[in-house]
DNA sequence: GTCTATATATTGATAGAC
DNA sequence: GTCTATCAATATATAGAC
């Protein structure tokens, strides 16, 4: 169905993703997006028909480059090699952590408060992340309950330490919990029935 | 120094907490906090000559109710039960944790999108928790590079299960990082050195 | 001190020329 | 399909009557 042949689509959702990231939702305008994609405000409306609908595509698009990067460590032989450079990443970019928050949990609480129509929304952002953990305990050989436990300890962990690192303003917030996730993982109990995958 | 003799400046911040959380500072507008606490726009500027320093005013009330709450637990005879205090009681306001998100999450991450001169307030709203944390446990005789240790994974994990509780609105995310926090709180290693009270 | 205007800027969104 | 011009609503903030 005919969409456009240029790239300002993607333009304009890239300028989004990046501005709700460093402004928040209600502090970007459509004049601010329109402008970070090189393209006069008006236009905004011919791919979007409300700021709304715009919200919805960078939603989309996060969990698009979530699942990108989360490929990325398919590479990883076993499953507890990849929910470890899982964990470790975000020492790598703790950096934008620290200064600008963890750019799902902000999306996630700015599209709460934009009324009803957003809530659901807000909800797949970390879905992805979820999904993908809870995959990667049930190929260690845990059964669905005890891979969603243990995923949701580590997702609790994980983006409370970003929390509180950008809170604060310290990036040893993030790292501690690394190394603390780490040792956690690496000490869980084995699980009980067969394993995919031998090995710890 | 000539403070009014009425409560409507308190009444001002009392409806700015409320408004804050339930919508967010940007989106939450004068007239709105006006109307909440019963009295006309205008008459905001009075009290506070830009909505900035409304938000300041609005820290300072978070840091003395955080304040009041956790001497609450004082009544406890020892650092252990007081700090399972303040793990549990996210049990028990789970629910408003699931709807609003945390207070003081939203309140944290709103000033730092305000520019710069709101980012000082933002690490202020924690600091309240870190310190008493940090307090209790060395109490309990821990050194203050153990204690410091053992609030961070606290609070990393505290505030990221009801960051997860929000997102996902499931309450049970909540209560299960409750439980594994408090068996984490039992199994903690004894302080090497003297303490100040005996009893796990 | 308190409240009623109102100034000024910016917003999301639309209409219509090209 | 693309862009300009502009609307209507809402925001923060001010001036000044009471």
């Amino acid at each position: 169905m005919g969409r456009p042949a240029t790239d300002k689509r993607a333009r304009l959702v890239a300028a989004a993703v990046q501005l709700f990231h460093h402004k928040g939702y209600a502090r970007t305008s459509i004049a601010d997006v329109a402008k970070t994609a090189r393209m006069p405000a008006g236009n905004v409306f011919y791919f979007f028909k409300a700021k709304e609908d715009l919200a919805r595509a960078v939603v989309d698009d996060w969990c698009r480059m979530l699942a990108d990067y989360l490929a990325v460590h398919d590479s990883q032989p076993d499953y507890e090699s990849r929910i470890e450079g899982f964990i470790e990443n975000a020492c790598a970019i703790s950096g934008m952590y620290v200064s600008l928050g963890c750019p799902l949990a902000g999306l996630a609480r700015d599209l709460r408060h934009e009324g009803n129509a957003l809530t659901a929304e807000a909800s797949r952002v970390y879905a992805v992340q979820f999904e993908w953990l809870i995959g990667q305990f049930t190929l260690g050989g845990y059964s669905v309950p005890e891979a969603t436990a243990h995923t949701r300890l580590l997702m609790a962990g994980y983006h409370g330490a970003i929390l509180m690192a950008h809170a604060q303003g310290d990036p040893t917030l993030i790292a501690d919990e690394v190394a603390h996730l780490k040792s956690w993982l690496k000490n869980l109990p084995r699980p009980a029935s067969r394993s995919t995958r031998r090995r710890a």
